[in-house]
DNA sequence: AAACATTGTTAGTATATGCTAATAAATAGA
DNA sequence: TCTATTTATTAGCATATACTAACAATGTTT
């Protein structure tokens, strides 16, 4: 019963994007990590996994020896596309507010068909990331020099580039990011980073912004 | 168990909104209609309408009592208004070739939020009808007075203004008449009309095509 | 009214997706 | 190394959505 020709569900799909991100950073995907990410129960996830090995997405069972299959990634590359186009759609044309776009692009990102996605991408030239900073598949190397707020020199001016897939998830922190400033494109500079208190202290538009340390190390940027 | 106050799936959007236009134009809803109109087996039907009517869409049952309720009659006409919307969207803003919007906005359909609702709207203005000239919920008065081509007088000029939703499901037609200019907008001639034949006859663009009177029942035109 | 056609329902199954509770296996820390 | 934490799997269950085969009910037609 090897689905092999069928396209992903959007179940599927969701699961896909989670690991090429997971595999991207940590070199390894995590079965109990995909389940709080995905906000689904920890049984669910090893059920779908055993699915997605038998239609041939992914390949081995467990954090060491568990692996998207090339099937799966370029699967997984793809709706990661569209999701990135999508979200530049709501931001360029439709004006939607940035803290909204990932949440509505999460689900429009499954009904996007190639004609569209090819239209999409006609309307917006080739962007190498998306509106948060992320790369698109494979443009990894265009944002692999942003360096993470974490890891700033104290004091110098850089401009924000990037924020996190991690971040992004989380709606009230994206809010929170929003309302103070903190986006791509953002003149910042970093006042102090106080590891013993989880902190890092920028200043944006004149006024300090008090970032957790897990934060501030999913925000990057780069030299102005 | 009454799902009294969440939103319908995917599957119940779509009854719905084929519910709202057999109710419009046949004053009764068929499950055999739907069974055929939706791809599904009439059991299928049977047992989504047994569901729909325990969430408080439909009430009733078999042809002479089913009914949509006035909260199935709501989001029957949420997902139709967004159905169209982004049908607009897809002609005006991305381009698509107008036999391939109707199908991409019905996978878009049920996931566009409230939010992005509106924005389309703002963009695209409030548009009565979809761009194949079905009325939006509420606008139905806007397209009472257009005649089918099939009641039209022979060889009076006309502007095709509508091409029946039942029309819009039938992809291979859709095309047949984007490939022939039988749209929204084009001059015609009614040449001849033969029902004992059952076909009608138009002029478009100096070439004459030939419709199955089925088709010219579901096109509807208007004097210039 | 009997016969045929249309329509609807039961019964039995299947699949994808989710859950909880309990258990097992693997990794990390003392 | 042994324990504690983290991670993964079984088992049992639920729901929405689909199917086929068989049957029942309702309409229509002659």
């Amino acid at each position: 019963m090897m689905n092999d020709s069928l396209k992903p569900t959007h179940t599927v799909e969701d699961y896909l994007m989670r690991m090429l991100v997971m595999e991207r950073d940590e070199g390894m995907i995590i079965a109990a990590r995909l389940a709080e990410q995905l906000n689904v129960a920890p049984p669910t996830v090893a059920m779908t996994l055993r699915r997605m090995a038998r239609d041939g997405y992914v390949i081995g069972k467990g954090r060491k020896t568990l692996h998207l299959t090339d099937r799966g990634r370029e699967f997984g590359y793809d709706v990661t596309r569209r999701h990135m186009l999508v979200e530049w759609l709501l931001v360029k044309v439709l004006k939607i507010p940035m803290p909204l776009v990932h949440e509505e692009a999460h689900a429009l990102e499954h009904a996007i068909s190639p004609a569209l996605e090819q239209r999409i991408e006609e309307l917006l030239g080739n962007p190498k990331v998306c509106p948060h900073g992320n790369p698109l598949p494979g443009c990894e190397d265009h944002v692999k020099n942003w360096v993470a707020l974490s890891d700033c020199s104290i004091g110098e001016i850089m401009i924000i580039r990037r924020i996190h897939e991690l971040a992004e998830d989380d709606d009230a922190l994206l809010k929170f990011l929003y309302e103070n400033g903190v986006l791509p494109g953002s003149k910042v500079v970093v006042k102090e980073i106080l590891p013993f208190n989880h902190t890092a202290s920028i200043l944006v538009e004149g006024r300090t912004v008090a970032l957790g340390l897990t934060t501030a190390k999913q925000i990057f940027a780069a030299a102005p």
